[in-house]
DNA sequence: CGCTGCCTTGATCTTCTTCAAAACGTGTGG
DNA sequence: CCACACGTTTTGAAGAAGATCAAGGCAGCG
């Protein structure tokens, strides 16, 4: 059921210390966000971030902190998360390089309305929502790009809200996957693998199921010869008949 | 249990053809993307504009046709739903005066995610998408207006994702009356009356429960005193019980 | 080599869906 | 104005899906 073989996922190779300015500038200018502006554009916003690195599980902001900080993930895997007033976590998305969260409006006094924590080591580039909403109106270029991303993770978010109304626990899982390995999946060996390290726990809690079921779908799947997974890992042998699960 | 009286929901008084001119220029002024534009400028956005009317249920779009229009809202009301392969609906959002739907990138070729069906007789002021993107590139404050709102709707979202996975069907249906209330409640004597026509199978579809489950939740509902309900109309009486229901 | 998390598996129990039928309201046509 | 017919709503009983509770196994690490 489980292979025996060590983790397959690669390990984050940066320190937290390499959020370096060679770095950023890479980042902001590979980012859609500034995909139309000259580099000498890209260099005075460069100007306005600051980056900060984080360790594995350190948190970045929490639910209820005021909002004032925009962030752009320039290298990592960063999850956010909305919490239950009985402690319980759901987790609501997981963010690679180039994506974008925190405080976007240009209100002040807000809070944020999510938990984000770096899963991986992290190096995040924050700027001053104020700032970048400054840019914004600067750059129309970069307020569409952002609007982009916005609306697509909008139609993604109803994507998943379809998903849990009224699937079972096993489309619910096969979804999920997909979902991941299509953000996150690099082909090899052992089929599609989800290069991040990703627990039952963090499985199920996407899934919108518990630890248990998520294992039993998961063992369930190997048995049919659908994946493949070990501690910490899963690697996708069929996505097809995965899709035929999820329907569609 | 159920109220004998008639619906105390008030019908749409308009007709469709009443998408007259001058309900357009009053409603772009009244939308809050073009808060910041002069009343010339809004005027020559106008032109670009062209009214639509439909009656209650008649579609907007289907998903997967060819997505070529941005919508706004100006009377009526909008609901928004995903298909399943097998026929089940999932009830994404409703929409009010001022919100916006339909294609609101740049691409061309794409198709719509979901179907848009008016609600009630309705209103609807259709932009060509790239028209948009002009006006957006042109007006950044507008672009600004635009993604203020689809991040609220995507925050919007991540609080349903949160609703949908881990609670039961009790809090559910709670937390989608206390949403409805917050986007169409109408103080009166029997409440908080949600100003639409809502049957128990929408909101099931939008609390991701049966119709069955849907109606027992709120003839319980109903006998704690909570809510006054009858054919297709709900009213809040104690939105503070709702809210300890659905845990914050 | 033993500790600490993670993962798996089993048994039970609650919740919600499903299936079925009856009651009710609303609008219609006589 | 009344009676009928249709769609909506309610309620019941049976069944299934998944959560919960509990225990044991396995991997990595000091």
């Amino acid at each position: 059921m489980t292979d025996r073989r060590r983790s397959p996922v690669e390990p984050e190779w940066i320190e937290p210390e390499a959020c370096s300015l060679g770095v950023r500038l890479q980042i902001l200018h590979g980012a859609p966000f500034f995909a139309g502006l000259t580099h000498a554009q890209v260099e005075s916003a460069n100007a306005l971030f600051r980056e900060r690195g984080f360790r594995p599980g350190e948190a970045i902001y929490y639910a209820g902190d005021e909002a004032t900080t925009l962030y752009l993930v320039a290298v990592g895997k960063v999850r956010l998360l909305r919490h239950t007033p009985d402690g319980q976590a759901v987790l609501i998305d997981i963010l690679t390089p180039g994506d974008y969260f925190g405080h976007l409006s240009g209100q002040s006094g807000e809070t944020y309305p999510e938990t984000a924590l770096a899963h991986t080591s992290t190096c995040a580039l924050g700027i001053d929502s104020a700032d970048f909403r400054g840019l914004m109106a600067q750059y129309p270029s970069v307020a569409l790009s952002v609007l982009d991303a916005t609306h697509e993770r909008m139609q993604a978010a109803h994507a998943v809200i379809q998903q849990l109304s009224g699937h079972t626990a096993e489309q619910r899982v096969a979804f999920t996957l997909l979902k991941l390995a299509a953000k996150l999946g690099e082909p090899g060996d052992l089929g599609l693998l989800i290069q991040m390290p990703l627990s039952r726990e963090d499985l199920a809690g996407m899934a919108g199921v518990t630890t248990e079921t998520a294992s039993r779908t998961l063992s369930q799947f190997t048995r049919a010869g659908y994946i493949r997974s070990g501690r910490q890992w899963i690697a996708l042998r069929d996505a097809d008949a995965l899709r035929e699960i999820a329907g569609e």
